[in-house]
RNA sequence: GCUCCCUUCGUCUAUCGGUUAGGACGCCAGGUUUUCAACCUGGAAAGAGGGGUUCGAUUCCCCUAGGGAGUGCCA
């Protein structure tokens, strides 16, 4: 059987990394299963929804890695949609409401109120055609209810196991708005059996929706005449580093603010799909080794906590994997050749950092001389012409020193790598020092602006 | 309030009643002629609490506590 999955959002803000954590458990099913993977703007909500947001969730996917192979927009399929919620209303499955959103509150306040749940009592299903005319005459407009069968459903999660839920103890969800506008259930159920999705993997806030929407699908499928209800995955969310829900706080975590923050998509990537599995989180530079181990049973059940500082840690060892060739083109806009990137990509957290050790390698800084190293570093500017500027020549130079002044490890390498580059720490000695080159370095030495 | 789910080292997790409770990341120590990184070696570090069931519970059941989610004319 061929897997198809879909990734559904509403083009009504940024990706976040809910969201693409969402997105990568589809893409690496349907990888890891030989399928395809659909992504589908679900943007009935034309109020809301934007082409700017649209495109937004495009590029972010695109920058993270997960391609489609199949795009959707429900706003095009408006049409289908009036078609089956026709036939739900003939067949009585679909019943007009008239009551107001400050009435329904009320209702439910009450409910509240008396320890009953919160559940729509279905007045609108007494409602007479006079009472509905007369609503009508008011100027009211309703909006449309799914009549729910009110029994138990059932349907094994490939996450969840076995899950059962008695769809009595829950509202009629309301399909169509008072405005006209389809709420995502509708089309998404129909476009879910229309596109022939097999599997719908989400998370776990959807589950009691789905029960709903198995009835729905019930429905769908028997007036198509063709069709199945999908397998569901439903993952558990994330939560923040304290264990907070993570909804709160997820303008800070978006892919765009991410991308802009510096990050390589590979880290969000590697964090995102390994996180709250029994797999290692680890730098994962393609999204093939991701779905190489990917299936179902890898996930926890429980919340998993997402921390961005193990990001910024992935990011650095990303980086650290990464060949030149892989970051060219930013490179070249920092001015950062390959010899410099081969020799301080070991030691950065972000790209742009390597700019700064551009500067330091290629550029003039202030040598930093302790008072007790002055003579020292005299001695070192000495030394310094008597050796080639390479790696060997460091060696050399370090060993001659070592023999001139007894100094010897961190007393000896310490004070040149403060002068040399002004800071206490940094990338590995020869090569910095090879591509600082012998007078910048006897200069520098010497305590001089260089 | 009600419903569902969850709870093992700091974090993500393994364990299908009997284990010295394992691994990964992080952390600490040592090593690799300085630092950072990488690498090597070693180390500290966990079954939320309370009841059961059982010869024996991390594992099964119940209660409590804590966390997450749902309970929308949001998705």
């Amino acid at each position: 059987m061929t897997v198809n999955v879909r990734f559904a959002p509403s083009p009504t803000g940024k990706l976040h990394v809910g969201n693409v954590r969402a997105a990568l458990f589809n893409v690496l099913f349907a990888k890891a299963q030989g399928g395809t993977f659909l992504l589908r703007s679900d943007d009935t909500d034309q109020a809301r929804s934007t082409p700017e947001y649209e495109a937004g969730i495009q590029r972010d996917l695109k920058w993270l890695g997960l391609q489609w192979d199949e795009f959707a927009r429900q706003s095009e399929r408006f049409s289908v949609y009036d078609d089956v919620a026709e036939y739900l209303k003939g067949e009585g499955l679909l019943y007009p409401c008239y009551e107001t959103a400050e009435e329904l509150d009320r209702k439910r306040k009450l409910q509240r109120a008396r320890g009953l749940p919160p559940v729509y009592d279905r007045a609108a299903l007494e409602l007479t055609e006079q009472e509905k005319a007369d609503f009508e005459a008011e100027g009211r407009r309703p909006h449309w209810r799914y009549k729910l069968k009110q029994s138990e459903v059932t349907w094994t999660d490939l996450i969840r196991g076995d899950q059962a839920f008695d769809t009595g103890t829950m509202s009629d969800p309301v399909l169509i708005r008072e405005d006209g506008a389809y709420l995502y259930t509708l089309p998404s159920c129909i476009d879910d059996v229309d596109f022939g999705i097999t599997h719908v993997v989400r998370g776990e806030d959807h589950v009691t929706n789905t029960a709903a929407q198995i009835e729905i699908f019930e429905a769908i499928i028997n007036y198509r005449g063709e069709g199945a209800i999908p397998t569901f995955a439903h993952h558990s969310l994330l939560v923040g580093k304290d264990g907070e829900g993570l909804s709160k706080r997820l303008g800070s975590l978006s892919i765009e603010g991410m991308r802009a923050d510096g990050l390589e998509p590979q880290a969000i990537t590697s964090l995102l799909a390994r996180l709250g599995t029994s797999q290692p989180v680890e730098p994962v530079l393609d999204t093939q080794t991701l779905a190489d181990g990917f299936s179902f049973e890898i996930l926890g059940r429980a919340p998993a906590r997402f921390d961005p500082e193990e990001l910024e840690l992935l990011n650095a060892k990303i980086l650290h994997a990464t060949s030149y060739a892989g970051v060219q083109e930013r490179l070249n806009a920092l001015g950062v050749s390959e010899p410099v990137w081969h020799a301080v990509r070991g030691n950065i957290t972000k790209l742009d950092e390597a700019a700064q050790w551009k500067d330091v390698i290629e550029g003039t800084i202030d040598p930093v001389i302790e008072a007790d190293d002055r003579e020292f570093c005299t001695a070192a500017a000495e030394h310094v012409s008597a050796v080639t500027a390479d790696a060997e020549g460091w060696s050399a130079l370090t060993t001659a020193l070592k023999q001139a002044t007894g100094r010897k490890g961190k007393s000896l390498f310490m004070p040149l790598r403060k002068a040399l580059t002004g800071q206490p720490r940094g990338p590995e000695m020869p090569e910095l020092f090879a591509l600082i080159g012998k007078e910048k370095a006897a200069a520098r030495f010497r305590g001089e602006h260089a």
